[in-house]
RNA sequence: GGAGGGGUCGCAUAGUGGUCUAGUGCGGGCGCCUGCUAAGCGCUUUCCCUGGGUAACUGGGGACGAGGGUUCGAAUCCCUCCCCCUCCGCCA
């Protein structure tokens, strides 16, 4: 969420801002919200003042004035009105703020859509074949390890079974890229709920925007997460961390349920894009003037990952049209995949600024003594499950359609080669 | 799911309609005293909104788990919900 004091102070740099994302924006509307609320919050305020004084009084008198206590009914009866209409106002201007995107540093090239992305690095060569490499679909079925019919039968389209070396390989990913950022690169381990309350869901930017995009339970009002960004996010809802706290880095595994009202046939083969995922993320609470940079270091611990694995990536920062709801700046990093012959999203690494943690209301306190403000959350996948999966399927598989099992993962695997058993 | 108990300032507690501008103790901060330490003494201790001021600051409103209600006036009375504890039931 953005301060409204921006808004009202600054109107036409937000204005500029969303032109730049492509986006407009109800502003007019918002700002005389704004001026709403705050005419009749004067009014009430004076009157409650009023109320306040004239009661003290009548709390010492033993002989109450009916004229008066007249008055002060009528006085109250203006009182309640105007809650209700503050009360009205303050959620239609809260329903329009929530729906603003944040805006975007001023780093971030000006583009229009994913084409205007910018390659800032690229490392690893992609592998030689001396065969033609096959996409991770069918090495997964001659493999059978993974069982595409059967994750038909027990839920549908966009669900698959991982099966013996498979599942074994998931398993084995998710523990390498825990131990690795809890190891050496100083993340604490959380295992949070995959369920979580409307609130939460508000705090990390899905909600209301985004409804459309996730599993609800109607019953107990539990949203599934999509992300471990959104309980993460959520750790420190409503607090003030005391001073010394900052930097937060938790790492986490959570599976992700997204609903992917995706056009019919696209991505639609394989594991690519399914309703439920697993995924390893990195979180940071940090200090505004920090974040920054710990952005850049985020980018790198998960670029790590993909060193570690050996496989060929490149970093792409995303220009102002790309870029997501709650990011103020991205970089998305892509793994090269010689079978399906695709650069896969692995990993969005982002900087939200304190547009969370207004929306969290999670803040922080500088120094002691100093005012509480607002803190700064940065995300990004360390990294997404099924994308690492079929990079490694299709940059490791060998002639005889076996698959090798790169070094770091030897220890999780128990075994050399990934073969049909 | 059932029965009972509870949720008040960082922590612990008091507060059953106006004297609460939420008290007291502990912890924290500042000062005094002291050869030093301890003890003692004094002062101080939250957050949000809104107005005034460059600012230190200051006027007003709000917050006692959350939301409603009764009342001139609610921590206190009423209703709904949430969370925690104890016991019972059920269960991986």
């Amino acid at each position: 969420m953005l301060d409204i004091k921006l808004i009202r102070d600054n109107p036409d740099l937000v204005r500029q801002a969303f032109e730049k994302r492509g986006e407009s924006a109800p502003l007019d509307q918002i700002i005389n919200l704004d001026e709403q609320r705050r005419r009749l919050l004067h009014e009430m305020e004076t009157l409650r003042a009023q109320r306040n004084e004239v009661s003290k009084e009548l709390g010492k008198i033993a002989d109450k004035p009916p004229q008066l206590i007249a008055d002060m009914r009528k006085l109250g009866e203006r009182v309640t009105y105007l809650e209700a209409e503050i009360c009205r106002v303050e959620s239609e201007l809260e329903d329009l703020l929530l729906r603003l995107p944040n805006i975007p540093a001023a780093d971030v090239p000006v583009g229009k859509d994913a084409q205007d992305n910018i390659t800032v690095r690229s490392r690893g060569e992609p592998a030689q074949f001396s065969f033609t490499p096959l996409p991770h679909w069918e090495l997964g079925e001659k493999l059978d390890i993974i069982d595409f019919q059967r994750g038909a039968k027990l839920s549908g389209s966009r669900f698959y079974v991982l099966k013996g070396h498979g599942a074994r390989l998931q398993r084995a990913l998710i523990n390498f890229m825990l131990d690795l950022h809890i190891k050496e690169h100083g993340y604490t381990e959380i295992y949070p709920p995959f369920m979580v309350k409307r609130e939460c869901m508000v705090g990390s930017s899905n909600l209301p925007k985004f409804a459309d995009n996730l599993y609800h339970d109607e019953v107990d009002d539990f949203w599934f997460v999509p992300t471990a960004e959104v309980p993460l996010t959520n750790m420190h809802r409503d607090e003030i961390l005391p001073p010394g706290t900052l930097p937060l880095y938790y790492v986490a595994y959570t599976a992700c349920f997204r609903r992917e009202k995706m056009a019919a046939g696209k991505d639609t083969r394989g594991i690519k894009r399914g309703h439920q995922f697993d995924k390893v993320e990195l979180y940071k609470f940090t200090e505004p003037e920090n974040s920054d940079q710990e952005l850049d270091r985020l980018v790198k611990d998960a670029e790590d990952v993909c060193g570690h694995l050996g496989i060929p990536y490149r970093v792409v920062q995303l220009c102002t049209g790309d870029l997501g709801f709650a990011a103020i700046k991205s970089f998305d990093i892509e793994m090269w995949a010689p079978g399906c012959e695709e650069w896969l999203e692995v990993s969005s690494c982002s900087n939200c600024g304190d547009f969370q943690a207004r929306r969290a209301n999670i803040r922080y306190r500088p120094e002691p003594k100093a005012k509480p403000s607002f803190l700064n959350t940065l995300n990004g996948s360390g990294l997404a499950l099924p994308r690492v999966f079929i990079a490694l399927l299709e940059n490791y598989q060998q002639a005889d359609g076996t698959i090798k099992v790169p070094e770091v993962l030897k220890p999780y695997m128990g075994t050399e080669v990934i073969k049909r058993s």
